[in-house]
DNA sequence: TGACAGGTACATG
DNA sequence: CATGTACCTGTC
């Protein structure tokens, strides 16, 4: 177990900001009183079971010294400053300010590029809940299980070979829509090695969109997001509906040249405050 | 009932 | 290049 004090740091915030599809609250930890009390969730990443609880700035994280220096704090971004990202928001910008005091626990995670790839695909016209139970059923179908510290069994999520066997009927038949050829094709597409995702960390932002762009059901948007959420090009800025309506809020333009560079963090910090209702 | 959910592929002018 | 439309499925 270690535990860190941590500034700019929430767990629920991060669960919740739409960038992660397995980081969930562990089933009755949340308490109706005190939701933030004690909060405990557990995450599969990397391959890994991970259990996270936090009180205040005080955050637990169930893994051994070496685990959380070699994977979970490059993760989770913890030695960014994102104090720095805030200070540097113009103080007229109440819109900014104010998303940035709502999400301000939020961080940029360091996600497995191809799990990214294919729950982006999945979250297009779709909402969380239900990209959550895509995600969960290809995992169960096809993710190897491994037992968790708790004894427990988990699943890791699908390699592109295990999708790239599957037909777009069986796909369908786990609620994937029509999102099921999309995923067939790019985990051929990849296992044939028509984009090399080794190469895709070694590229900057403009080309690594460019190379996402060719796999099937990867537009404008869910490159970005991949740019963002997995590869940590923090510039990379994913606009949807929501930002869209954010950024008519600028007539002038979004100022993004004040942002170079992190208008990521900006762009998490707009969407959280957009998506309050839905919790 | 119909619109909407963190869009994209594909067909046209 | 810019615009228009169909598309799974669950929820309100």
């Amino acid at each position: 177990m270690i535990r860190q004090t941590l500034k700019d740091f929430d767990i629920r915030q991060i669960a919740e900001s739409g960038q992660c599809f397995r980081l969930r609250p562990v089933s009755g930890s949340e308490t109706a009183s005190e939701p933030n009390a004690n909060d405990t969730y557990s995450l599969t990443a990397w391959g890994e079971y991970l259990e996270i609880s936090q009180e205040g700035t005080e955050v637990s994280f169930s893994c051994t010294e070496e685990e959380f220096e070699s994977r979970w704090k490059s993760y989770f971004d913890l030695e960014t400053d994102y104090g720095g990202f805030k200070q540097a928001i113009d103080p007229e910008d109440f819109y900014l300010q104010e998303a940035a005091r709502i999400g301000g626990g939020i961080r940029i995670l360091r996600q497995e590029l191809w799990e990214t790839i294919v729950t982006f695909i999945i979250s297009q016209q779709n909402n969380i809940p239900r990209i959550r139970k895509c995600v969960d059923a290809l995992c169960r179908e096809f993710g190897e299980e491994r037992e968790s510290f708790r004894k427990e069994a988990y699943r890791v999520f699908p390699a592109p070979e295990a999708l790239a066997g599957t037909s777009e009927e069986r796909l369908r038949e786990l609620g994937l829509g029509y999102r099921a050829p999309y995923l067939v094709k790019t985990a051929r597409m990849v296992c044939e090695g028509a984009v090399d995702l080794e190469a895709l960390p070694g590229l900057d932002c403009e080309k690594a969109r460019e190379e996402l762009l060719k796999l099937c059901g990867v537009g404008v948007k869910v490159a970005d997001c991949i740019c963002l959420f997995a590869l940590h090009h923090i510039e990379a800025f994913p606009v949807d509906t929501h930002i869209k309506a954010m950024l008519k809020r600028y007539p002038e333009g979004f100022p993004f040249e004040r942002y170079q560079g992190f208008a990521g963090v900006l762009q998490q910090y707009a969407f959280y405050k957009e998506t309050r209702q839905w919790q």
